[in-house]
RNA sequence: UGAGCAGAUCGUCUUAUCGCUUUAUUUGAUAAAGAGGAAAGUCCGGGCACUAUAGAGUAACGUAGCGGUUAAUAGCCGUCGCUUUGAUAAGAUCAGAGUAGGAAAAGUGCAACAGAAAGUAUGUACAGGUAAUGCUGUAGUGAAAUCAGGUAAACUCUACGUAGUGAAAUGUCACGUAUAUUGAAGUUUGAGGCUUACUCGGCCGAUUUCAAGGGGUAGGCAGCUGGAUCAAAUUAGUAAUGAUUUGACUAGAUAAAUGAUAAGAAUUCACCUAGGUGAAUACAGAACCCGGCUUAUAGAUCUGCUUUUUUU
RNA sequence: GCCCUUGUAGUUCAACGGAUAGAACAAAAGUUUCCUAAACUUUAGAUCUAGGUUCGAUUCCUAGCAAGGGUA
């Protein structure tokens, strides 16, 4: 089992990241919300991720980009807890934007717990 | 020795594990490199690219002692004037700080309160003077009172300067549907359109056929980082800055890399007390590239000035 | 990245460069009432910050700070 977080896994697509705002569905754990949505894309990930620190809470960008560095930190090291990768199925493509909803900068292990728990909402939501 | 102010420089480090971006070797992987003095604010000035531009005038905007410097500036340097602070006994000089500092004798406007009067103004009291008279001086109000008054960061005038849009510019490749635009020829003849905001002036039209190839998808690549660069020495200059020589300089991302966790070290502060415990380590994150300005900044070092204590 | 606008009482807005910065609502105190509401009377409260021009600045200029918006 290998951590890696490479170019592929990532939601660079502007079309896309439209299209997830408009129809995709949501599941909130303080202090993060996770907007998901199944549809199609030419990568050879299962998932394709974003990661989003609206600028109107957090001014600086200094601050922006140790959240969003967290975020991503967390995620890739919590990501085989998801089925859908564990399985590899790539039938089922998502894209996951994660958004970050606190109103102060929190310390990482606070940060994985919550990613900890969407994922396991997540998974009891595809059953 | 402590405190304060001003200026300059630096602005945390090491190891392990797991990652990210770029480059090279190569296709398993390995190696190397990977934020700043302000990367910020976007306040000025350039480079670079594309578009536009026959010409003239007006408008609009910017700048404003003089000289220098620079690719260029509203930056910087020198100097004169003005304002202000301190020193000595006045004058004056010295030292420091600030300064958008052209024109009020082209014209228009404005000036609360006070005051007779604030600009087609001539009053009161006293003194002087005359043939006579606001003819002269002083007093009083006010920031300013007869002096071609004050005010131009009021309109204005003068001098000089200014085309527009910004790398999401622009070029190119791929996918790929359908018709902008341009050129030539024929027919027809004037509504309007374009030309820097306006005027003069200038240019163009509509339709049919033929020929050339445009637009979109913000997808890839180029643009994209070695340059008005930095350091040292010599040299020209009061200085800003220039010249020569030598050496140094691998960030290039694109919903956007430069990180996370753990341990240790360093510095500062607090507590117990002479080595432990706890806390803190600023401001802040490249986005085409440079030169300035402005603002933010824990702590450390150096220099200068002021002041306190101790010793001689 | 680029560009624009606005900062005045707690809130919404006024104020040629000229007296003590005004109005409405809100707040506080009082009158009225058995008590409250309504009504009436009164009070307190502000020019974003720092410089400059001017005799004098909310107004003009410069720099900063904050808030909001546009564009792709």
């Amino acid at each position: 089992m290998r951590y890696t977080f490479g170019k592929a896994e990532k939601l660079k697509s502007r079309k896309l990241i439209e299209q997830l705002f408009m129809r995709g569905d949501r599941l909130t754990s303080f202090p993060i919300q996770l907007v998901y949505l199944k549809t199609q894309h030419n990568t050879d990930a299962a998932i394709q991720v974003g990661f989003s620190v609206p600028k109107r809470r957090f001014k600086r960008a200094v601050d922006r980009n140790r959240i969003k560095r967290l975020l991503r930190e967390s995620y890739r090291l919590n990501k085989h807890e998801l089925q859908i990768i564990q399985e590899a199925d790539y039938t089922k493509k998502h894209i996951f934007m994660f958004v970050y909803i606190g109103k102060r900068e929190m310390s990482f292990q606070e940060i994985e717990s919550a990613m900890l728990k969407i994922f396991s909402q997540f998974n009891s939501n595809k059953k």
